[in-house]
DNA sequence: ACCCGACTTGAAAATCATTCCCATCTAGAT
DNA sequence: ATCTAGATGGGAATGATTTTCAAGTCGGGT
């Protein structure tokens, strides 16, 4: 009878669920829900393209993805490190670094203040066409 | 018969075109399509939502208006001044700053440099709540 | 003032990404 | 093996934006 409250729910591991972490480790770029799902059909793995969207959902709430609104609309995501820091993006292959400058998080917070403005958060993407393009 | 090529579409001056230039110079937040459309209903003006999107986008071509993806997906217009700047935004009202700092252009363009990117650009917006809300 | 063709308009249909619905399935604890 | 809160997935639903195309209008030429 010691049941346990239940508490929130644990997340079970499901087959979809870890098929669609495994390509996010295989693909170090910005992706939309639909090129995953591309992907998984290539790999074999007939998911949902439902499940999908809510996977990757429920992982950006985990803070295990970064997300980006490209400019056609769509959401792209990408697995990333913790701690907040932007990208460099290659408009063409789609390549993508992770870059952070403490300056910039200044001066945004410092703005912001001086406006009065609460609670601050900012976005911050940077485009360009890398090398090998 | 020396009729002229007719060169290029001189855009014409339309009641509709006019009426959503009013609108952007009254508001000056940021506002999606819809919300303009709207507003022209409010002020007795029917116009068809076809061609509020259409305008707004010539607008924006015409580089007379900056545009921002919502969190929601949806794209609002702003009129806006000359030249590069980013903007301070409310979550809660919308009202709107315009900010420029030559420090994160520099910023932007060195980090890209230094990973061999080219034809750079970025985009940036400071989001949080003004002293107001 | 009248013509005419190019540019516009707008209502409805088409797109597209993403979400909702819901009957069925399953991970994982007992 | 059993049970059940979660999870899945296919199709419908949503919502923003675009396309289609027939009808309307601006404006330079006559």
């Amino acid at each position: 009878m010691t049941s346990q409250p239940a508490a929130a729910s644990p997340q079970r591991r499901t087959r979809q669920r870890v098929a669609v972490q495994e390509v996010l480790a295989d693909l170090h770029e910005f992706r939309t829900a639909q090129q995953i799902h591309d992907e998984l059909r290539r790999r074999e793995d007939r998911i949902g393209l439902t499940t999908v969207y809510r996977t990757l959902q429920s992982l950006t709430e985990a803070g295990e993805l970064d997300v980006l609104r490209t400019s056609e609309g769509e959401t792209a995501y990408r697995r990333c490190s913790d701690g907040h820091h932007h990208h460099l993006v290659c408009r063409s292959c789609g390549r993508t670094v992770e870059v952070s400058g403490p300056a910039v998080e200044r001066w945004a917070d410092a703005v912001a203040d001086e406006y009065g403005f609460r609670d601050v958060s900012h976005d911050l993407e940077i485009f360009g066409t890398c090398g090998s393009c």
